[in-house]
DNA sequence: TTAACACTTGAACAATTATTTATATTTATA
DNA sequence: TATAAATATAAATAATTGTTCAAGTGTTAA
């Protein structure tokens, strides 16, 4: 039975051994990792994008939202949730309407260098 | 038979009419929002994130990539080929090996704005 | 108290996706 | 030419995920 790093071990490994080994020591721990990915997975979302970018334009309710992207208010309500618990989105009740806002101020730069990455990309042809 | 717009508007539309047709003329295009989304799909996977933060580091091929993430050669091409997709990654053929790069100065800040993100909230309490 | 409203939540379903396994391709070497 | 090395790809599988549907809160107004 071949152990894992037998198997995929290669010979370029041997070359380019310092390398890795230097690249290994400056990489940020598994959990940073993991968490820069869960947090991107929540802008990888259409409707999300969508709700975030409203958000930053003006303060809604989520019936508001709902009529906005021409979805069920349950479904705005399943997303508001994800952003929710990846604290993008706060909320405040007034009444039975509660009022949806954005709690970071870094969403619309993260945004903005996605556009320019999407938009170099255009002109490049693709 | 309910229409789309009957079924999903409340009463609070009425009095938030402006505001929502405020935002609505000043949302990106669909496809805008939907390129962006996409990208940051790309973003929203570890395997992917770790690559992307090895790449930045130094110029690597598979084998290497396979050898630093613990996986399969398999597995890290058919992400690079994602990668590549998105116009993230390039690459250049030496013999049989292929060398892949970082093809987008911006990743970086993307990265840093999540991580600035994710240590905000952090020590804010989860 | 009852009914309507705004919203939330849980289960179900369809669709997408990351990894594995096996096979194919390309290049270097014996 | 035959073999091995480095990578790519195709099909299969398991896991995740977004939306819908139905039922459930909690708040306001009649």
């Amino acid at each position: 039975m071949k152990e894992r790093d037998e198997l995929d071990r290669c010979d370029c490994n041997v070359i380019h051994e310092d390398v890795v080994n230097a690249v290994r020591e400056k990489m940020p721990s598994e959990e940073n990792l993991y968490d820069l990915a869960e947090l991107f997975k929540v802008f990888g979302d259409t409707t999300r994008v969508k709700i975030l970018w409203a958000l930053d334009e003006a303060e809604m309710c989520v019936c508001d939202l709902a009529v906005l992207l021409n979805m069920t208010q349950s479904a705005i309500s399943h997303q508001l949730r994800v952003l929710k618990q990846a604290r993008l989105v706060k909320y405040r009740k007034e009444g039975k309407i509660v009022y949806y806002s954005l709690d970071d101020e870094h969403i619309k730069n993260i945004f903005d260098q996605g556009l320019i990455h999407i938009n170099e990309k255009h002109w490049r042809g693709v």
